[in-house]
DNA sequence: CAAACTCAAAAGTACTACTTATTCAAGATG
DNA sequence: CATCTTGAATAAGTAGTACTTTTGAGTTTG
């Protein structure tokens, strides 16, 4: 409980910037300003040395380290920079990386996913261009969520299904900053159900051609709605 | 010291499966088992748990997650896969991940490299050359993972920079285990030429295509001679 | 038989004492 | 005068004890 209190408070400070890299905290200075005991201090300083915010040495302090270091891949960090001023470059960040893994996923999953996944992606597809069609955003969103998380666990691989959250953040943050037309473009509705049906044929290349038109798109969009953001996570 | 011992020993259990998910360690145990202070074993356990590879629960005690939950990104993981005996699996999650987001880093290198940044690359794609014709293949090496580590940087994308260390890994891996032609491919190294002279000239879609060559190729050529590796990464 | 109640077990938190490594500076030595 | 050595101060690392809080499980009771 506490402990959650404080290393929220510190990583959302480095993770925005308010401490600047190579700003040096001793830790009884962290039990201080915290009102934390020595344990709790300690421990979320462990915490944020294995997510690389910061560095420790002795008779030096706890430093807090250059954003290049840290482990972006972290979910914490991602929230807090989502949740910072620099949202909209994060997003911008985790749109890219969406936008290189998933034609990929989509073809290891047509080589890898099971029968069952095959349908449900199948599935998954009527149900967007349902939605779409009755201009029901909300549903829409999740089930395009569902459709992109079930692709990237279908590749069987863990790196590519770790990052199901990562994309569910950018396709919530398009629709939440109204970057998402009111009623989905038809092409895009009619490339995931071609992904679908490819990944069902177990046809790779058909997979991840379709897939890359979607996030191509996708990519456009942003880069026309928010052309001046800047990719520096900050 | 005593702290990175216990988190080594513990990490590799877990990351090889010695101590299968839902296991659960009390941490009173941990603390007998490796001769540890209470301050030590509750410190590696918030670093273990940090990575998402354990979770604990009051009056339960601590328990190992399942292997989709972890925090497949983290170095320290990757270093503890790589080290047992899932090596080449883990080797072939690294390369799919590796030849999913080269291309894109490619892509946005091309447009953000700084002038000093194209002109390293240049010459490290005719170093490469160089040490290719001379058949010096560790030096070959050193080449590679600069070039493509500067690539990865040059993207100015802090989650595609974070791979370099993975890129480095999959060369390193590749030439250590004889998955590499004596000489390097002539094709290989007029394609690093090429994705070099793309973003210098900062045409995107240039590089783009041209490191997809590479990684297609680098991806052929290992299906090829671990046609059986699955890519179960635990 | 179900719901509430009690108890105990194990993690979480707090605090104190001691150990070890490292920096910085003073002093010795060439 | 410069450089190397030595040592003291400092802050993190490690150890251990005591207390708190949560919660799972068994037991009682309506």
């Amino acid at each position: 409980m506490r402990h959650e209190q404080v290393l929220d408070a510190l990583g959302a400070a480095i993770a925005n910037g308010s401490l600047v890299p190579g700003t040096v905290l001793r830790s009884e200075d962290l039990q201080e300003r915290f009102g934390a005991s020595r344990t709790v201090a300690r421990e979320v300083v462990r915490v944020l040395e294995t997510m690389r915010l910061t560095s420790s040495k002795r008779r030096v302090g706890v430093i807090v380290r250059e954003p290049a270091e840290w482990n972006h891949y972290d979910p914490r960090l991602i929230r807090w920079q989502l949740d910072g001023p620099a949202r909209p470059a994060a997003l911008a960040t985790l749109n890219e990386l969406r936008s290189a893994i998933e034609p990929c996923a989509a073809r290891y999953a047509a080589l890898r996913a099971t029968p069952e996944e095959r349908g449900r992606l199948g599935a998954l597809g009527e149900r967007l261009a349902r939605t779409a069609r009755a201009r029901d955003l909300s549903a829409f969103l999740g089930f395009d969520i569902a459709f992109h998380d079930l692709l990237l666990t279908a590749s069987r691989n863990p790196m590519f299904g770790q990052l199901s959250a990562v994309v569910a953040e950018v396709l919530t943050g398009r629709t939440g900053h109204g970057l998402m037309p009111p009623e989905p473009q038809p092409e895009a509705i009619a490339l995931h159900a071609e992904v679908a049906a490819a990944v069902a044929d177990g046809e790779a290349e058909r997979a991840e051609r379709a897939m890359r038109d979607i996030v191509v798109q996708a990519r456009d969009e942003i880069a026309a709605l928010v052309s001046e953001a800047a990719p520096e996570v900050e």
